[in-house]
DNA sequence: AATGAATGAGGCTTCATTCAT
DNA sequence: CATGAATGAAGCCTCATTCAT
C-alpha cells in the first residue's frame, strides 16, 4: 500500500519531467506562447495533464528552465576560480548565458515582454542568476577592472535583450554584441 | 462638385491620421499585436475603415512609425555637422534612436519578433536608418574612432533589443546600456 | 433648361449602361455574387451608383440579362422558318439558349439556386424564354416530333441546370447532355 | 479506466453523429455553404467540437454524405443482377442516385459549385460512384442498349445537375427529365 | 445624380481552459 | 491522477449598405 503510492508518485514525477522536456522542445521550435495542445501532444499526454501540473503558462516555463539556470548560476564560481581576472571569468559566465538564452529562443522575448504573468520566471532568474552575476561582478570591481555604476540586473536584462535573435540577427551576432557591451562595462585605463 | 470631392477627402486624411494617432497609443499599451478592434475604438471608427486605410498590419505598423524614421535618419549629417567627432554624433544619434524606440516600445519588440508580414517595417527601417548610421559609422572610421568590425545593422539591432523596456528597466537604464555598448565600440587608444 | 435636364439624363443611362455592361463581364468572371465594390470598380463609377441605379442585386442580374434573354425569344420563330423541321429548329434554339448560360456562368446556378431576390429574374425568363420554347415544343408536337408530356417550363429549368459548368464539365460536355436530353424528347418511332 | 475511456470515445463518437445529422439538415435547409454557428447550434454543440471533428468544411460534407454515397455505389451490382436487361437497370439505379441528390438538396449545387475545398467530395464520388456508373454503363454496352459515347463522369454530372430542386421543379420533376436524359443515352434502334 | 468613406454585422478559425469519466 | 472532448471568447477579415458632401 505504501509501496503502491511510492509508484504512483513516481509515475506522476515521470510525467511531469516528460511535460517538462516535450514544453522545452516546443519551446525551441515556437516560442513560449506555444500552444498548449502541441506541448502536450508532444509529451504524449493529454492537455488535462499540463494543467494539472502546471496551472499556468508560467508556471511551465519556469519550471522548464529552471534547472537551467541553475546550472548557469554553478557556473560562476567555477569561472572565477579558474579563470586569469575575474573580467575574463565574467565574460566566460556571459558566454555561458548568452548561449542558453539563444538556443531557447522565444525566453529572451518572454523575459523582455513585461507580461505578468511571467514574473515567476523572472523572479527565478534574479534569485539565482543576481547573485552569480553580482558575485562576479564584485570580484571585477574588487580588481579595478570594472567601470563604476554597472550592475548586475540591468546588465542581465541588456544581455537578455541582446539575444532576442531573428534572422540576420542569430547567436554569433548576439554573441558579438554582448562582447560589445562587456567591453564597454571594462574600467578604462 | 470638385471642392466637396476635396472636402471628403481631407476628412479622410483626417481620419487616416486619427487611425495612425490611435494605432500609435494602442501600441504603446499593448504592443504591435493589438486587436484591430481596439486600435478602432480608440480612433472612434469601424474596423472597416482601418482596413481600408491599412489592409495588412504590416502597413498601418509601417505607416505609424514612418515619420518619426524619417526623422530620426534625417538627423544624422546634422549631428555630425554639429559634434566636435564622429562618435559623439554617433553618441547623440543613437540616443535620439533610443527615444524614438522607447518611447514607442513595442517597435523593439516588432523589430525584434522575426514576424513575418512586419518584414515591410524592417525594410523601411534598414531603407531610411541603416544609411544614416552607415555614415556615422564611417565618418568615425574615417577618423580613427571606431573598433574594427562594428557595421550598422546589427548595431541597430543590438540597440532596438537593449530599448525593449519594462518594470525595473526603463528608458534611462536603456539609455545606460546603449552608453555601455557604444563605450565598447569605440577604438581602444 | 429642358435641353439640360435632357442631358443630365442621358449622362445618367450611359452610366447605367456602362454598369450592366460591367456586371455582365464580372459575372463571366466571379458569377452573379461578385462583390458590388469590383463591379463599381470595372465600370469605374462608385458603389453608391450601383446601389441608385439598381438597389437589389436581383434588379441588377435581370437588368444584365434582360437583353440576352430578349434576343435569345426573338430567336425562335426565326428558327422555326429557317429550319427543316421544327424539332431541329428545337435543338438549335437550344444550343444558343446553353451558349447564353454557359458564357454567363453563374446564370444558371443563381437559376437553380432558388434565391428569393432572384424571382425577378426568374420571371423575366419565364415572361420571355417560355413563350418561345413552347412556341417551338407546339410545333414539334404537331409535326408529331415531340414525346407526349414534354413541356416547356421543365424542360427550360433541366437546360439550365445542365449548363452549370466547372472544371471537367465544360461547355462542350453540357452540349452534349442538352444533346442527349433533347434526343430524349424526340418522338420514338 | 479502459472502460472509461471506452465510454467516453464512444460519447464522442455520439457527438460525431450529431454533428453530421446537424449538418445534413442545415444543408438541406440552406445548402453546403451554410455557417459553422448554425450547424453547431443545430447540434447543440459549441462551434470548436465542429471544428475539432472536421477541420475543413469539405470533410464535414463528405463525412455527412459518404454513408449514402457508398450505400448508392453498392446498389449497382445488386440491380444489374436482378433487372431484365442491364439498361433497366441503369434507370433504377439512377432513379436511387436521383432520391440520394434531391433528399439531399444542397449536394447537386455542391457538386456544381467548382468550389476547390470541396474536392474531396468530388474525389469520394469519383471514387465510389464513377466506377458503379461505369459497370453498368458497360453492361449496356455489351448489350448493345448504349449509344456510343456515353460516359460515367459526364452522366453524373448531369444528373447531378439536373437534381438541383427548387419551387416548380421539384424531385418528380428531376426524376423525369433523368428519364429523359437516359432515354437519350439509349442506343437507337 | 454621383461619390466613396465609413460602418458594423457576420462568418471564419484558433486555442486556453474546464470537467465528466 | 490522467484524459481529451467540449466549450466559447476573442481575433481576423470581408463586404453589403448607408449617407454626408
Amino acid at each position: 500500500m505504501t509501496e503502491s503510492v511510492g509508484v504512483r508518485r513516481a509515475q506522476a514525477q515521470r510525467t511531469r519531467c516528460g511535460v517538462l522536456d516535450a514544453a522545452a522542445a516546443v519551446f525551441v521550435d515556437q516560442g513560449v506562447q506555444a500552444p498548449v495542445r502541441d506541448i502536450a501532444e508532444r509529451a504524449g499526454v493529454g492537455v488535462g495533464t499540463i494543467y494539472r501540473n502546471f496551472p499556468t503558462r508560467a508556471e511551465l516555463v519556469t519550471a522548464v528552465y529552471r534547472h537551467q539556470i541553475d546550472a548557469c548560476a554553478a557556473l560562476a564560481p567555477r569561472l572565477l576560480a579558474e579563470s586569469d581576472s575575474p573580467f575574463t571569468a565574467l565574460g566566460r559566465w556571459l558566454d555561458a548565458f548568452v548561449d542558453f538564452l539563444v538556443t531557447k529562443h522565444g525566453l529572451g522575448a518572454a523575459l523582455g515582454s513585461g507580461d505578468p504573468g511571467l514574473e515567476n520566471l523572472h523572479a527565478l532568474m534574479l534569485d539565482t542568476l543576481l547573485p552569480a552575476c553580482e558575485s562576479l561582478l564584485d570580484a571585477c570591481a574588487d580588481a579595478g577592472e570594472l567601470r563604476p555604476g554597472v550592475t548586475a540586473y540591468p546588465l542581465l536584462r541588456a544581455v537578455g535583450n541582446l539575444c532576442i535573435t531573428g534572422p540576420d540577427y542569430d547567436r554569433a551576432v548576439a554573441r558579438r554584441m554582448v562582447e560589445l557591451l562587456l567591453a564597454g562595462c571594462r574600467a578604462e585605463r
